[in-house]
DNA sequence: AACGCGGGGAC
DNA sequence: GTCCCAGCGTT
């Protein structure tokens, strides 16, 4: 790359950004650049859209505003206040690395590579994006955003993941040694806003002069897109058990896997459609069951799942092992998104 | 290199 | 409906 380009590109960006940055909580003048809630901020962000991010980021932050008490926390109040954001192994990861964080580095964040991505849940993204937005630190770093800038503008025509060591080395050479957070985000900005995926606003860019892609139309074709699996629909039973108090079943999901640690009403096994079986259905207690009308569907990122639910009433509370909620309270828990479009379903379709 | 891992907004 | 999002860890 010329050198040239090297120096006007983030010069343009930071006259861009200076002027089109958006106002986000986490970013926060020179005086109050504060590592924690980069490193938050950054964790919630992966593959999670800015705008879901901002109420948990208030929350989180407000209810643990530094690494010392968040490393004091427990499991289970993390995972509550992550309830509905997803990637929920993203929350596990941010509790173990506090305590090592605690531990081993006097609660200060490390500031350099090496020891950043050694931290569970930090990969080379949020390494460089911690050295740069918390440290401006001149750094490597790609999200989704800076690679289809870097592509488009380079004229990539090759799949990203064949240019992966290019990538990198063209990364850091355009991050500028001072300034380089605003730099990232305002990249990271331009990519949201008007390098966007589709149709992005060639117009306004501030940079459309070093692109390649601009230059020869070529911002439909490039990144080339790759087409993708269908996925996979699974079905299953959930059984919704009344008291005789009146009052819901639930249990805590395991924490590994799907979910880790969240609140779900029972189901059966979650079975991949073309593998169900005609048994018969396997009622996780004794009682008068009826199916409710229709069925609830939930998309999660690499399967399909449609459930049928069955409601008992009157069941003793001593025949199962869980938790039992009163009705009211059932919205005030901290379910997954696909549990509270279960009780959604059965509230609007049951007269309680 | 491919897969598991959520949820929601834009279109 | 499909695509995408400030990715990471595991296999």
């Amino acid at each position: 790359m010329k050198v040239s380009i090297k120096d006007n590109l983030s010069k343009k960006m930071l006259l861009w950004y200076d002027k089109n940055k958006r106002d986000l909580p986490w970013r926060k003048s020179k005086k109050d650049l504060n590592p924690y809630q980069t490193w938050i901020s950054e964790i919630m962000l992966q593959q999670t859209t800015v705008e879901a991010v901002i109420p948990y980021f208030h929350k989180f932050t407000a209810k643990w505003p530094t690494i010392k008490k968040l490393s004091e926390s427990n499991i289970e109040e993390i995972m509550d206040a992550w309830s509905g954001l997803g990637y929920y192994s993203r929350a596990k990861n941010i509790h173990k690395a506090a305590k090592i964080i605690t531990k081993e580095y006097n609660d200060q964040i490390p500031n350099n590579y090496d020891e950043l991505i050694k931290l569970p849940g930090i990969g080379p993204y949020t390494a460089g994006a911690i050295l740069t937005i918390a440290y401006d630190k001149k750094a490597s770093v790609i999200d989704s955003n800076i690679e289809r800038i870097i592509l488009r503008i380079q004229g990539i025509k090759k799949p990203k993941d064949k240019v992966k060591k290019e990538l990198i080395k063209i990364s850091e050479e355009l991050c500028p040694d001072i300034r380089s957070g605003d730099y990232v985000q305002a990249m990271m900005d331009l990519g949201s806003a008007i390098c966007k995926p589709n149709n992005p606003k060639c117009n306004l860019c501030p940079i459309k002069k070093f692109c390649y892609s601009y230059k020869n139309n070529l911002t439909n074709l490039i990144p080339i897109k790759k087409t993708r699996k269908p996925i996979k629909i699974r079905k299953a039973r959930l059984f919704w058990i009344v008291s005789n108090q009146n009052r819901i079943f639930l249990r805590r999901r395991p924490l590994t896997g799907l979910l880790p640690g969240m609140l779900e009403f029972p189901s059966s096994d979650w079975i991949i459609k073309s593998k169900e079986s005609k048994k018969e259905i396997l009622f996780p207690i004794k009682g008068n069951w009826k199916p409710i009308t229709g069925n609830v569907m939930h998309t999660f990122s690499h399967f399909q799942l449609s459930l049928k639910i069955y409601i008992c009433r009157d069941v003793n509370e001593k025949k199962l092992e869980g938790i039992w909620k009163k009705e009211n309270d059932i919205p005030n828990l901290h379910l997954p998104s696909l549990m509270k479009k279960v009780y959604k379903h059965v509230f609007s379709n049951t007269n309680n």
